[in-house]
DNA sequence: TTAATATCCTACTCAATTAGTATGATATAA
DNA sequence: TTATATCATACTAATTGAGTAGGATATTAA
């Protein structure tokens, strides 16, 4: 479990469409204002499209819109796309024992909270 | 910001000489009980002695026991050894806008959380 | 005092991941 | 039909994770 540069890029594109929503933006746009390369973005938001977090629109005039209402897309929905699902069991991947581990309990303890907490946040709360 | 098998293996290691506390124990037997590999095992745990959450007596029947009672020890504390400080700001290290990023409210809540959670869990709580 | 024991230190390896870049194919609407 | 914008794939370079290897150093029991 991680949280890097690659959760915060999507958080931002996703905060981005969502001040714009729901007017259509070209990744062109959003590149400049999220001062990201656009060749690196387009891989990104291509992630969040096959998560049906955005939806996009090729050709003239196309972009991306968000596929759902800012008020109804979480933070953590956002971020688990891009940095895998957070953990609720031990690290170990290989570990068989479950429930003798005592460090188990810490991180199923720990992903019960970041869940909560990013899950907690919205879009349409981190549009200002 | 991560979690992964350095922070779970410090975790066992601090909760096996919990177990044995205040009993010296040495590192051979640490490592059969834990599965860990001696040798990784022996860098692992100068990390905690650094920190000073671990106590080591060298030579003939030396070995190691946690600095503090395992009261007073948290999981938080022995992660963070393991893994750096839980992030409280934006990732991007080269950030500069500090409170008009968006996405950094989201950092500083889930930091705010992981430790308040982290630092919640004694290692006492961890020995059955 | 010396031999056994156990910690301590540094350097190395190997694979995976992060954070991109580069090139171009594909779809669409004006 | 052409300009525009998304979509797909492959590549790279630097970092980190996880672990190994070899030996130096300190201590204490005999």
């Amino acid at each position: 479990m991680k949280f890097s540069m690659k959760g915060e890029y999507g958080l931002r594109l996703a905060v981005n469409l969502a001040r714009s929503y729901p007017t259509i933006k070209n990744t062109k746009d959003i590149a400049a204002e999220e001062n990201i390369s656009l060749k690196y973005l387009e891989r990104l938001i291509g992630e969040l499209r096959k998560k049906e977090i955005v939806k996009s629109f090729k050709g003239k005039d196309g972009g991306y819109i968000l596929a759902r209402n800012p008020k109804k897309i979480s933070a953590g929905e956002v971020i688990e796309v891009m940095e895998g699902t957070f953990t609720s069991k031990c690290m170990d991947t290989h570990c068989v024992q479950v429930k003798k581990c005592p460090s188990s309990f810490v991180w199923i303890k720990l992903g019960e909270q970041i869940r909560k907490t990013l899950y907690g946040i919205k879009l349409s709360d981190l549009i200002k």
